[in-house]
DNA sequence: CATACAAATGAACATTTATTCATATGTTTA
DNA sequence: TAAACATATGAATAAATGTTCATTTGTATG
């Protein structure tokens, strides 16, 4: 196996571990249904602030999501159509 | 949110995590070329014998992989196609 | 049946990681 | 500009997880 093919694959591992961890993917939903401000989504979520932040913060770096600001908050949105593909893949799966 | 809605997300968070590991994404990949016994894995991936089979448990119990006997070996390969087209649409995100 | 080979397993250890708590940063508005 | 609101951040803690080591289980064969 090459190294590039290597570190392909380390990197793909990476991208599933964000997936990997049920508040992000809680959020990630959400934000498939509509925008939200941080405090928006620890109410839906039944989460603390400080959590949700955190959380945003890994999915932020791993371009997943976006944010825009409005007034106070920050509004956080899905990054591109990948999101909503790589969710609705996995389901496929689940749903068996 | 629906409470089975939410199962549905954990689940889902469940079965990323799985793929959300470099040595089972590289066994994955393996098997996408052809069937493995243990040891070969093992010395494929340059990893102890015990190592890859601890994860080769968890990707049965996901029902990622299947393996049948043929003598002494255990030989695996992947449980269908699911594994591969999750796999491909990683990769798709990640050559961005 | 004893030995060799292949794989699985359990416990221990080290590492990673998610949440909490306290606080800092940034923005609006009275 | 002070106060209130919204978010981000850092350190600490607890829990989850991957690998190693030692050993067991299962199968073939001399």
């Amino acid at each position: 196996m090459t190294e590039e093919r290597e570190n392909e694959l380390y990197d793909l591992a990476e991208l599933f571990k964000v997936f990997g961890d049920s508040t992000r993917i809680r959020i990630l939903f959400a934000l498939m249904g509509r925008d939200f401000s941080v405090n928006d989504l620890a109410a839906e979520l039944q989460m603390t602030q400080s959590a949700v932040s955190h959380q945003l913060k890994i999915l932020r770096q791993s371009k997943l999501v976006s944010a825009r600001r409005e007034g106070k908050s920050m509004i956080y949105f899905p990054a591109d159509d990948h999101v909503r593909t790589i969710i609705e893949m996995g389901m496929e799966h689940i749903e068996e």
